[in-house]
DNA sequence: CGCTGTCCTTACCATTTGGTAGGTTGTGCG
DNA sequence: CGCACAACCTACCAAATGGTAAGGACAGCG
């Protein structure tokens, strides 16, 4: 059921997917999604949270004790890209989260989108070379990086209709190259 | 009229704002709205597509016959990045419109938001490193900066409430150096 | 058997959605 | 003046929205 509801959101938000919609993809009616989970909101903040904890578990497996901050980065990114390889849908609604905000105040409290921003931060300002740009360098750098990777995913059905689906494939090979280079150059020096 | 509509489409993407939300932003009634544009896919429409003109105009500024590509790839991410830091609704919009696809497929035909992404695409392809990537490894690569160019901007609310409005701030004057200096390294070697 | 609780249904409900029809106001122009 | 036309309004509409109420089917359990 859940695993319905995030692709629609993904696909549509969370004004544009409505619960009948989702349940219709279910095939059941829109009574049965209210009956097991309250509310749309309620629904919703189950699909967000969700797909957050499974980056935020993605974070917590790179960031294996001792190494050096620069390498458990990398090393989640990777397996970021990897994961979001397999299923753009949680690039997506999590990319509508951040820009929606339609979360309700009280769900959104240590939530685990901002634990993973929050971690991401800080080890990026654990790094040699953005040690001392504060909390503020770290924040850019993180943003930027998380943009470069996410956008491929999120953009997904426009650039397979802009270039071509056979065009689309052959830059998602040439991406995770790109974009592990790209990881690479801005954490070190 | 058309600025308000792009606030709030931007704000709350196509399924999210209504003609009556628009409408009233303005201060008039949602007739008053149909009757200038129709409908609200055209509202829409003109929306995207003057947002995107704009773009456009930022890259044909920055295309000036003679330089090497990747000064003009350069140049067009720098006049971009100010721009977006004046408007970030500029951002927003269209970003929605590459996930939401919310716009009619005659509208988009030829839209300024094709030709924004496939010129960039061909200079990327022009340049001494990329050359020999194809237009995959361009795509790859101009998705990848428009990414890191935009997260920023579309995600401003959630990173203020997170990071707080002046931790923010100080990232976004951080973020124009870190992203050039990125762009430089992607196009270079 | 009867009781209880879960799952899911049909039948509603108030509100909002995009859109139409028709009328009113004002402005420019002959 | 009289005519046309744009801008805008009130009044409506069918459809879809999120959500409530009430009940049926069925399982587990005493």
């Amino acid at each position: 059921m859940i695993r319905s509801a995030r692709r629609l959101f993904a696909a549509h938000g969370y004004a544009g997917a409505s619960i009948a919609a989702i349940s219709q993809d279910l095939g059941l009616t829109k009574q049965a999604l209210l009956h097991h989970f309250g509310s749309k909101d309620r629904l919703y903040a189950l699909a967000v949270e969700q797909t957050a904890r499974e980056i935020l578990q993605i974070l917590f497996d790179a960031m294996e004790e001792g190494r050096p901050p620069e390498d458990q980065v990398e090393a989640f990114f990777a397996a970021l890209f990897s994961h979001l390889f397999d299923d753009a849908t949680s690039a997506q609604l999590l990319y509508r989260e951040l820009t929606d905000q339609a979360l309700k105040p009280q769900e959104r409290a240590g939530s685990s989108l901002e634990t993973v921003l929050e971690s991401l931060v800080a080890t990026v300002q654990a790094t040699e070379k953005w040690q001392e740009a504060g909390v503020q360098g770290a924040l850019a750098v993180v943003v930027q990086l998380l943009g470069a990777a996410t956008l491929h995913f999120t953009a997904q059905g426009t650039l397979q209709r802009m270039f071509g689906r056979t065009t689309y494939q052959g830059a998602c090979d040439q991406f995770s190259d790109v974009f592990a280079d790209l990881v690479s150059r801005t954490l070190r020096d």
